[in-house]
DNA sequence: CCTTCATGTTTACAAACGTAATCGATCCAC
DNA sequence: GTGGATCGATTACGTTTGTAAACATGAAGG
């Protein structure tokens, strides 16, 4: 048998990753040129790329595509936290063993978090565990 | 001008990555062939394959060279815990703005954190903010 | 000495990526 | 209806990555 059509969700680049936050943020279905314009200010992209960067998107069915009159509007089909999400494991699974805490110990320990970020953290810890 | 001899951290690869943690876990200087037996366990490379990332992680200055007889002992030249640091940094500033907290809160809400993990968690904020 | 083996270096080659130009079709304004 | 603007699709091209074979060289054994 063997998988046909398919599963395996297609590694997202970090250009495509760019335009993704585009699509995510900008909530609406959004014209190549809408993301253009919208990406401009970060990145210094021609049109032709970020339409590039948009077929790619499709074939990896990271987002799908509706005409609308001659052009398409474009929308992701994966949900920004499930995105998020998977790269944090894969973060935390390529350096940390698996073990979420220890990423967590380890940006505490580099004091990659502030004071108030632990306060933080605990309050919303606090919550979670009951 | 602009700057000749580098400092850019260069980007290591998946691939490479194996292989620095083949180095910081077998921790003295290894030959080609130790890292090869110690990767054999996971990735189903040849010997030419472990070469060549080798040498890519020296032309990166990932890792540095001493002469042992006719052969080479390769070491990590950075640590793997900031290497880890600025990986971990790097997901952060691309996927939450930079803002650790919102990192932790998101493994939390996905639970992505186990209670145990909760408790662990709580227990090392609570010695680290005093 | 000559063969064999170990070792680093060079070369290879396909896929993915970053970045874009060009092409073909269509629509809009004159 | 014709010429320019606008779109998606196709093609392009250099770099990085994954994976390795081929090559050169020196050591070691017989």
């Amino acid at each position: 048998m063997a998988r046909k059509s398919d599963d395996s969700p297609e590694r997202i680049s970090d250009a495509e990753h760019a335009i993704m936050e585009a699509l995510w943020d900008h909530d609406a279905p959004a014209s190549a040129q809408d993301i253009f314009d919208y990406v401009a200010a970060t990145r210094d992209w021609s049109l032709a790329t970020v339409k590039t960067l948009l077929s790619r998107l499709v074939t990896k069915q990271a987002i799908a595509t509706q005409p609308d009159g001659r052009r398409f509007l474009y929308t992701p089909s994966i949900a920004r936290s499930d995105y998020v999400g998977g790269e944090s494991r894969r973060l935390v699974n390529k350096l940390f063993g698996g073990r979420a805490a220890s990423l967590v110990a380890h940006l505490a320990e580099s004091e990659a978090l502030s004071m108030d970020d632990l306060t933080e953290i605990e309050a919303l810890l606090k919550e979670l565990k009951q």
